[in-house]
RNA sequence: GUUCCGGUAGCUCAGCUGGAUAGAGCAACAGCCUUCUAAGCUGUCGGUCGGGGGUUCGAAUCCCUCCCGGAACGCCA
């Protein structure tokens, strides 16, 4: 059992004694002044209330009823009621063999308990480039599933295509609009068509294809509709591979309708009871399952609303095994969530759907916002910038931020910064360690992986160091559990942080044998709890800088 | 007008299930490479935590209210 799970039971078993109360969360925490002690609960606060006594008194009482242990070194109630201990030295390294030995039960919570999540992220509309909005949800989306993942949810991400839109035949018509004039030939732009310049390259690329071939033919638009999408979903996969962002499934809407999902899913909810109509229009009444207002299913002229389709959708994730779904969508879909949670309700399914809204980024180039929108065609591409700067610091970037924060992204400053980014803060740590490594063998000395007890190790930056491998675990958990991915790259900039402050100011490799094998044994412990961080934000484990 | 986010250092953001002197990066300033990578380290500067009330032993954190910014309120998707 580890250090944190053997004093949560003694502080159990010493309220249970004091108090005669059974305490099932106890809540660690680093204390913020490392001279404080090595780990600290403020247990004593929450009993303040129920027990009506002085939190500082309860921590007293704690500590006394303390059970004698061979962990702690020291005990003590700080401030209004903290209590702080701090590790015997020899119990203090069992961290370093806990991750050496067994890095998968140390790394892993296992929370997940394999319930199978359904994580549908992007889903960006094929009818353009991705540009540098979408980025966010890629990043995060993607950093998300193996968060997930690492503590044990069995996670399929999905990407729904839109292809059956009227979208659709806007891009159909804007692709024909530029072939025509690829072919020299009047043209009329369609209204709200996608003036983008990729939309107006692959015109001309569907003229050097077919030639004439289209002028005029009655099934130009299909063709050009299939083309299209085509062209536009492999253009997504590549950039998202860039951004190394990969799903497991691509979900296509047109699978719904060819399915007979959509007519199946309208006719019951025609069935229950839950519909209405009124204009010529039939309505879902949302509106009595938390939705501000009704919502049109089909429109008087009998087409279909978008959110039919969503609503066969969602279901059918839920026919295919997965009860916990996960949307990530961008703000724009706000009003979007109510209806789509009402409606499954109607369906028969509660609570099966979570929404993480992603706020918008606001990307500032001269200090002048650029609004990011196909249809204008005014975007900057992701493509464009992991070109630029490379995926790493976009993947660090967007995993740093909380997810509904809103952001502001300037553009200049991102490329300037492209050697000064804090992600190079981190990777650089992990290099350092490379190097170490690799002088070592120069010097004959190697990591000895049969090293379990440390006694070379007094240097007070170490301590802190082994006391924030520890809270590895217990942070991943966290971040799991809450969906802050954000408090991943959060870890390990302060962890190659206490590594950097202990590389200026210890020697590593002269001295005796012991001294060294010692600091070796360390450093492969932080190499592997940064490689496994990196592996989770995605970004590179950079072994030369 | 209604709903949802946000307002913390010059800039970008953490901290928010109430608790120890409010943190980091960037920017600015001053130091540190004959020694394992200076993409680093050390120090300095920098904050009425949007304003005002309230709850509490204790509030950046909870409640109320106001101000400012973003998003959404379609028989568009």
């Amino acid at each position: 059992m580890d250090l944190q799970s053997t004093l949560k039971k003694a502080i159990q078993a010493a309220i249970k004694s004091a108090f005669d109360l059974t305490v099932e969360a106890v809540l660690f925490e680093l204390p913020k002044d490392p001279t404080h002690g090595d780990l600290a609960t403020p247990i004593a606060f929450s009993l303040a209330k129920p027990l009506s006594q002085a939190p500082k008194q309860i921590a007293e009482a704690i500590v006394a009823h303390l059970p004698s242990n061979d962990i702690l070194e020291s005990v003590s109630v700080a401030g209004p009621g903290f209590i702080n201990f701090t590790f015997k030295k020899t119990t203090q390294t069992d961290v370093i063999t806990h991750i050496l030995e067994d890095f998968k039960t140390f790394s892993e919570s296992g929370v997940g308990q394999h319930q199978k999540v359904l994580l549908e992220f992007v889903s960006v509309n094929p009818t353009g480039v991705m540009h540098i909005g979408h980025a966010r949800g890629a990043a995060s989306g993607d950093t998300l599933a193996r968060l997930l993942r690492k503590n044990g949810y069995d996670v399929l991400t999905e990407y729904y295509v839109n292809d059956a839109g009227n979208q659709m035949d806007k891009l159909a018509e804007s692709l024909y609009a530029r072939y025509l004039e690829a072919a020299g030939k009047p043209s009329v732009f369609p209204e709200d068509g996608y003036h983008g310049e990729d939309i107006t390259a692959f015109g001309n690329a569907l003229f050097n294809k077919h030639g004439l071939t289209y002028i005029d033919h009655p099934e130009a638009l299909t063709v050009f509709k299939k083309e299209g999408l085509e062209h536009l979903l492999l253009e997504i996969k590549n950039d998202l591979a860039s951004a190394r962002v990969r799903f497991d499934s691509y979900y296509h809407e047109s699978s719904l309708y060819a399915s007979g999902a959509v007519e199946e899913v309208l006719k019951r909810l025609k069935a229950s009871g839950q519909t209405y109509t009124e204009d010529g229009a039939l309505y879902l009444k949302t509106s009595a399952y938390g939705d501000e207002k009704d919502r049109v299913l089909v429109k008087s002229n009998g087409d279909y609303t978008y959110i039919l389709p969503d609503i066969a959708y969602h279901e059918q994730k839920i026919k295919r095994g997965y009860h916990t779904l996960i949307d990530i969508l961008g703000t724009d879909h706000h009003g979007y969530v109510a209806r789509l949670k009402a409606s499954l309700h109607i369906l028969g399914y509660q609570d099966v759907l979570e929404v993480i809204l992603l706020q918008m980024v606001r990307v500032i180039e001269d200090g002048v916002e650029i609004k990011m929108s196909k249809r204008s065609g005014q975007a900057l591409a992701l493509k464009d910038l992991i070109e630029d700067v490379g995926p790493d610091p976009i993947r660090y970037f967007f995993a740093a931020r909380s997810l509904n924060s809103h952001m502001d992204l300037d553009i200049e400053l991102a490329r300037k910064q492209k050697n000064d980014n804090p992600v190079y803060y981190v990777q650089y740590a992990y290099a350092r360690i490379q190097a170490l490594f690799e002088k070592a063998t120069h010097l004959n000395q190697a990591f000895d992986p049969t090293l379990k007890t440390f006694t070379t190790l007094e240097n007070p930056l170490i301590n802190d160091l082994l006391n924030h491998l520890r809270q590895y675990p217990d942070t991943l958990k966290k971040a799991a559990l809450s969906k802050e991915i954000h408090k991943v790259p959060k870890y390990l900039h302060d962890l190659a942080g206490l590594f950097h402050k202990w590389y200026s100011a210890e020697s590593f490799l002269t001295g005796e044998p012991r001294y060294i094998s010692e600091r070796l044994s360390v450093l492969k412990a932080l190499e592997k709890v940064l490689e496994d961080g990196f592996e989770l934000i995605g970004i590179e484990a950079k072994r030369v800088m």
